[in-house]
RNA sequence: GGCAGGAUGGCGGAGCGGACAAACGCACCAGGCUGUAAACUUGGCGCCCUAAGGGCUACGGGGGUUCGAAUCCCUCUCCUGCCA
């Protein structure tokens, strides 16, 4: 069994088929990434409230942006004239690209699909924006992308099976499609398993993805979309054997620091979320024993740092009062130092994740890491879901030209 | 001194006889955010009881009218504008 591609090599010893935590490294058009990796997301080719000097120092490796919002701005052609994605925003690492079938959750209401194509209602003018299997890959070709997401039809949780269904069977289409599309000197290619949550849909679509020529990745897609934990735990575990040791595996949308820790344990190479950096700008900082709201009336005289024994340049040089008051004013510092904590954060887990697999240590790290963590509410994350997708749709229902009212855009 | 207007919850500010513990904003308190239309958003915010719900005290002070008053009348105190 070869564990070792020209893009990608297993480095942590016990190669198997049994799936578990492992270190590779993924070798890019731009360079190397040593895997377990976090990449920080950087939709419109910026990490919100960083500079790509500041991604590095963090122990960013390679970022992911998003094809769709790109296209629609600035454009291709200039991103094209500036030397590729890579030139336009000053970063000489690894990029990694959605294609945009994340938009068809996340702007459900903005798109009508087919087997062809899916058409987008543009968010910032109503203009139409057309995205193919075949458009997506030339796109995140064009951009320069070293990691390339075939098009995919992701689905919130809640949609019935027979949908489930339909957007698996279109998926598969498509990664055929971008497969033939790909051309295999620019960036890696991932093809995406879906299959809600239905575990047999999973397994068939792991299935399918695992056997399909042409792409030199995996993706699980389409978790993370609402379902409960030990659910989206049991996609993954259902997944996971059924794919091939030697390709990279990546873990799309995923996750915060406790989804990481577990995602690493079952196998996965790289993650993407744009979790770290959001909830830091909402004044959200991590800690070893959770979250802390750093806006909460316990910091307001806290001198000290967020976290002890952090190496961050935020904890190294101010104060958790500082912060909330930074916050509380609107200071534009605020999102600056809380992001470079946040991501510096899930940077040293990875670090420490790669080097207890490489000890053989991984379970133990993984039992402390829960053992010191608490994680966000279940319960009111599950409340809190459903009046966040309502106010969503309003704001769009208020843009949208009345022909494109009230369809789910399913397909 | 005269005339006019006004005093509402921590602040600003609606309300002008019953649906008012009182819109809305700010401030404050707590929660959420997972391939980012998120520097966003949800809830709470007089006091008491565990929630549903109920009780109590409240719209400058005092006194009236009324089944019922933040809302109408009288009066006192204080503020603002204009005229002397």
């Amino acid at each position: 069994m070869t564990t070792s591609t020209p893009y990608f090599r297993v480095t942590s010893p016990g190669e198997s088929l049994v799936p578990g935590p492992r270190t590779g490294v993924l070798i890019t058009p731009h360079g190397e990434i040593q895997t377990p990796a976090f990449l920080p997301v950087a939709t419109q080719g910026s990490v919100k409230a960083l500079s790509p000097s500041d991604v590095v120092s963090l122990g960013g490796q390679v970022v992911i942006c998003n094809a769709y919002h790109l296209a629609l701005r600035p454009g291709v052609d200039l991103i094209e004239q500036a030397g590729g994605l890579h030139g336009f925003m000053g970063w000489d690492r690894p990029i990694a690209t959605d294609s945009g079938g994340f938009q068809m959750t996340s702007l459900a209401h903005r798109l009508r699909i087919s087997d062809e194509a899916v058409t987008f209602l543009s968010h910032i003018d109503g203009t139409q924006f057309h995205l193919s299997p075949e458009s997506a890959v030339a796109l995140q070709e064009r951009l320069g992308a070293d990691m390339i997401m075939c098009l995919d039809q992701p689905l919130n949780y809640g949609v019935d099976r027979d949908g489930v269904e339909r957007a698996l069977v279109r998926t598969h289409l498509w990664a055929e499609r971008s497969a033939r599309a790909h051309r295999p000197e620019m960036g890696l290619l991932y093809g995406i398993a879906q299959g809600g949550t239905e575990a047999d849909l999973r397994v068939e679509s792991s299935r399918f993805v695992a056997a399909l020529d042409g792409t030199q990745g995996i993706a699980i897609g389409g978790l993370s979309l609402g379902e409960p934990k030990d659910v989206m735990w049991e996609m993954v575990d259902v997944s996971m054997p059924l794919l091939p040791v030697h390709k990279p595996r990546h873990l799309l949308g995923v996750g915060s620091p406790e989804d990481i820790v577990e995602g690493v344990a079952r196998g996965i190479d790289t993650f993407d979320c744009a979790l770290p950096t959001r909830v830091a700008r909402n004044g959200a900082l991590y800690t070893p024993q959770g979250r802390v709201d750093i806006l909460n009336a316990r910091y307001t005289q806290d001198l000290g740092p967020v976290m002890e024994a952090c190496d961050c340049e935020t904890c190294g040089t101010h104060s958790a009062a500082y912060l909330q008051h930074l916050f509380k004013a609107k200071e534009l510092l605020a999102y600056r130092l809380a992001s470079i904590h946040n991501l510096r954060f899930i940077h040293r887990l990875f670090d420490d994740a790669r080097s207890a697999i490489t000890a053989g240590t991984y379970e133990q790290f993984r039992r402390d890491f829960h053992a010191a963590y608490t994680p966000s509410d279940a319960a009111a994350r599950e409340e809190q879901r459903g009046l966040w997708l309502r106010s969503q749709q309003a704001r769009e229902q208020a843009n949208l030209p009345d022909e494109w009212e009230s369809d789910p855009g399913l397909d």
